[in-house]
RNA sequence: GCCCGGGUGGCGAAAUCGGCAGACGCAAAGGACUUAAAAUCCUUUUUCCGGCAACGGGAGUGCGGGUUCAAGUCCCGCCCCGGGCACCA
């Protein structure tokens, strides 16, 4: 019996050469008639390494796919890298390295750390979004929106940095400074931008959620829903006393509107500049340079009397007009109606500023406090609100919003938080926004014919100036490809969301030089069976995803409205609980404990450590455990290989017992792939079952051992590939592992000989039994009174109730 | 402030439908093998009380109540930790 020790390198080895040398060994096969299966892990951004999190992301999706592959389905199971991105620009300021070397070197290196971890990707569909083959179709899907309206300009914000004479991300702002001059407030400036037009599907992005409810987690429709924001109100004008114009508010409660005691308007409002004098407006301007540098969270109202009143529309009192830096620009009309009876903010404001409050909702049963302690929110009953008074603030809103519109002074309004996607980056690693811009023709297209508009390699990037692109003038200077005369062209880079909202559908047809994909492939194989990443692009990158397929959906390349049936988010690995992060110095990297321990361990690990949708605590000293497994499972396995006889029927009790666990470890680990995903109770029963079938070993025969062997080795490998296929090459079997069939379990095998029966009294457990299974009621109750250690509990007490679950438990209560 | 998660031994965790709390693993202690060490194997390991011991008894899943024959699990009220949103009218 030759026991071999577990050599992890040599056999982690001897398979990494041989898959290497035959690429196909994860491809797709496009043809198979068998039902498919896509599988698609977030693809990482390119930083240099795994780390942890990728490790515990990707070897969750591994797992799953070589089940799947078992399972008998046709699995796609791509890659790719979102290679975009500032990292690679700082790099290049920093070690004077070209972006794009820097991100293909780390790609290479990425890549040879995954092929290492026998993570099963078919490396044919590997997609790079900083290739110009993958970003023309950035371009492509711009020239469309932009043909459908969906792409627009506008003047917008941005952060600026005057010590570098450039753009900063909202990233690379820090406590409202830059982050390289620490001390250098960063300024608001207004540039003309580049947005898509999100809102224009607000309304689907949240009905369509009914397709995904119950394949995506709950938190994170929930978090999309708040997001997107949609309330229901009204719209009213103001109108202006002693002179034309008006104001419009938008509200959710114009059951209140007899309550509102003032009207208050966003600094920024463009009204602002007509009503006020030229000292208040300076005033205003203060306001508003110091709520740029301040936490949003943090900040005290503040306002300023315009001078002005506005009238009413519902009951025509006249109403001092302030401004207010609490009042968003950004939301609704950037104007309000303030109720401060009913409204918290409204209340602290007007309280400050010594501005009425009148109450006009009083609780359904109670009564109007007046003057009111705090600000009452909740629906009611309107009152003193003129002919409105009486009604529910629900049939108030109703009415009355009706009212507004029948008298032309406003209307039901609906309005979402969410705003249209910025997309205008001054960067230069990104896709550059296929437009020119013509002194005559002014905003002009490029045609489609002349994608991909290229990044030219040569700009210089210093950090410093609008945008690097500006520089190059091969890039910049063009001819108007309508009037053929001397044009610029954009400079802007697209956010790199936008390459990450469609790539899923490029691995299907990666190398497509004349459509971003084939629509019929995309039939076949949409929507994403399961899309696995970290909860932390919950909200934007999978709304932004949601919104892409939903346009090309309706540019007719796609017909499903939705890109993935399932999601599901694992947890974060946290050290010392709190993220990884190179700024606090604690990440671990893979490749130690690959060398150390080898793959298998290294995956079994992450896996093995907590529940795949919960945050994990970094605690190595585990690994050696998985180590010490896989070790106890190679030498269990080698050692008894000859004496394993194909066929023979069991003998012995032994042989009983072991398959009796083999098929509860089958179910168990089968029953887990099929809900939740628990791997780390999987593994754990693979360790029972090694330490069952240890403990029996020599009484074994070797028919059952021949079972044994097999099926444990075919439950490993979904976790451990390397070590499972080195062993099924030492049963004497051929073929990957993975391309087996997932074994099943025999229901009747894996049962009990008995079900064990828990004694209690007065719910306390005194003793057990063993009874057959399906024992009666009647028969339960005599046997748990006859047995000893029950009776010295029940003797002179009075049986008050006998409570008896078959198969399970007598519960006998006393006085 | 609002909306989600989570809180179980020294540690990571398990208990999937209200029915044996602590599976599996780590760490620790003791032992076997060894000249020695490593590796490996065996034993103990929630806690308190009694006992030389087999064993027996009590307590115990963040805290306080409740429902139930029975609660880690369900209900009510709190505390703490993590995440998201945060003047969204």
């Amino acid at each position: 019996m030759a026991e071999k020790p577990y050599d992890h390198n040599a056999i982690e080895e001897k398979w990494h050469a041989r898959w290497r040398e035959d690429q196909s060994i994860y491809a797709c096969d496009w043809t198979s008639d068998k039902p498919k299966y896509y599988v698609v892990e977030m693809f990482p951004y390119p930083s240099g390494k795994l780390h942890m999190g990728h490790v515990r992301n990707y070897s969750l999706g591994d797992t799953l796919a070589r089940y799947m592959w078992m399972r008998g389905y046709n699995v796609f199971h791509p890659i790719g890298w979102d290679a975009f991105g500032m990292p690679a620009e700082n790099a290049a300021i920093k070690n004077d390295m070209h972006p794009r070397q820097w991100t293909r070197d780390n790609i290479a290196n990425m890549k040879r750390q995954l092929v290492r971890l026998a993570i099963s990707y078919d490396w044919n569909c590997e997609v790079s979004t900083c290739e110009p083959e993958y970003y023309r179709w950035n371009q492509w899907f711009f020239l469309k929106m932009y043909e459908r309206g969906l792409a627009y300009r506008k003047k917008a914000l941005v952060n600026w940095c005057p010590e570098c004479a450039t753009v900063l991300a909202n990233e690379q702002v820090v406590n409202g400074c830059c982050w390289r001059h620490e001390t250098t407030p960063v300024e608001q400036r207004e540039l003309d931008q580049w947005f898509l037009r999100i809102t224009a599907y607000a309304d689907q992005l949240l009905d369509d959620m009914k397709q995904i409810e119950g394949g995506w987690p709950e938190r994170v429709l929930t978090m999309q829903r708040n997001w997107i924001g949609r309330s229901e109100g009204a719209e009213l004008d103001f109108g202006l006393e002693g002179r034309p114009g008006k104001i419009r508010v938008f509200t959710t409660r114009v059951d209140t509107i007899y309550g509102a005691t003032c009207v208050i308007l966003a600094l920024e409002h463009p009204l602002v500049k007509e009503l006020v004098s030229a000292g208040t407006a300076l005033e205003v301007k203060k306001l508003i340079d110091e709520r740029a540098n301040q936490d949003p969270g943090q900040l005290i109202k503040k306002g300023l009397f315009t001078g002005h009143h506005a009238l009413n529309p519902f009951s025509g009192e006249r109403v001092p007009i302030w401004v207010g830096n609490f009042v968003l620009m950004g939301y609704g009309t950037g104007a309000i109606m303030a109720v401060p009876a009913h409204d918290e903010r409204d209340f602290e404001f007007c309280t400050q500023y010594g501005i009425a409050i009148r109450p006009v909702i009083r609780p359904q049963g109670g009564t109007l406090a007046d003057p009111p302690k705090e600000a009452f929110t909740e629906y009611g009953i309107v009152e003193n609100s003129g002919p409105w008074s009486g009604l529910s603030s629900e049939e108030a809103r109703r009415q009355m919003a009706a009212h507004a519109r029948s008298k032309g002074f406003g209307e039901p309004a609906i309005t979402f938080r969410i705003k249209d996607w910025g997309v205008s980056r001054q960067r230069y690693w990104g896709t550059p926004i296929p437009m020119i811009h013509c002194p005559a023709c002014g905003l002009v297209p490029v045609p489609e014919a002349d994608l991909p508009v290229e990044l030219p390699l040569e700009a210089q990037i210093t950090g410093k100036g609008r945008s690097p692109l500006e520089n190059v003038p091969r890039f910049v200077n063009v001819n108007c490809p309508k009037c053929g005369a001397a044009a610029r062209r954009e400079t802007d880079t697209m956010d790199t969301f936008v390459d990450s909202s469609w790539y899923f559908y490029r691995y299907l047809d990666a190398r497509n030089g004349a459509q971003p994909f084939d629509s019929a492939r995309a039939a076949q194989w949409f929507p994403i069976d399961q899309y696995i990443g970290g909860v932390t692009h919950a909200i934007l990158h999978l709304i932004y995803s949601r919104f892409w397929t939903k346009v090309m959906r309706d540019i007719g390349l796609i017909s499903t409205d939705e890109p993935a049936r399932n999601l599901f988010t694992q947890g974060m690995v946290l050290k010392d609980g709190s993220a990884m992060s190179k700024s606090k110095g604690n990440v671990v990297d893979p490749d130690e404990m690959t060398a150390k321990y080898g793959s298998d361990t290294c995956r079994l690990f992450v896996l093995f450590a907590a529940p795949p949708e919960r945050d994990m605590d970094w605690q190595e000293s585990s690994v050696e455990g998985q180590f010490r497994f896989l070790s106890r499972a190679y030498r269990f396995v080698t050692r008894n290989l000859e004496r394993t006889t194909a066929g023979a029927a069991p003998s012995t009790e032994a042989d009983r017992k072991a398959l009796r666990k083999l098929h509860q470890t089958l179910k168990k680990v089968t029953e887990d792939f099929d809900s939740r995903w628990h791997f780390n109770t999987s593994i754990a029963a693979l360790m029972e079952l090694l330490n069952e079938l240890t403990s029996l070993e020599k009484d074994m025969s070797g028919g059952v051992l021949a079972e044994s062997l097999e099926k444990f080795t075919l439950m490993l490998g979904p976790f451990a590939p390397y070590v499972a296929q080195e062993l099924w090459e030492d049963l004497g079997r051929t073929g990957p592992v993975f391309r087996q069939s997932w074994p099943a379990f025999d229901e009747e095998l894996a049962k009990e000989e008995g079900a064990e029966v828990v004694l209690q009294v007065n719910g306390k457990v005194r003793s057990r039994m063993i009874v057959p299974f399906g024992t009666g009621k009647e028969e339960l109750e005599k046997r748990a009174v006859a047995d000893e250690k029950v009776h010295a509990q029940v003797a002179g007490k009075q049986v008050v109730k006998m409570i008896v679950v078959p198969d399970k438990l007598v519960n006998i209560v006393v006085r």
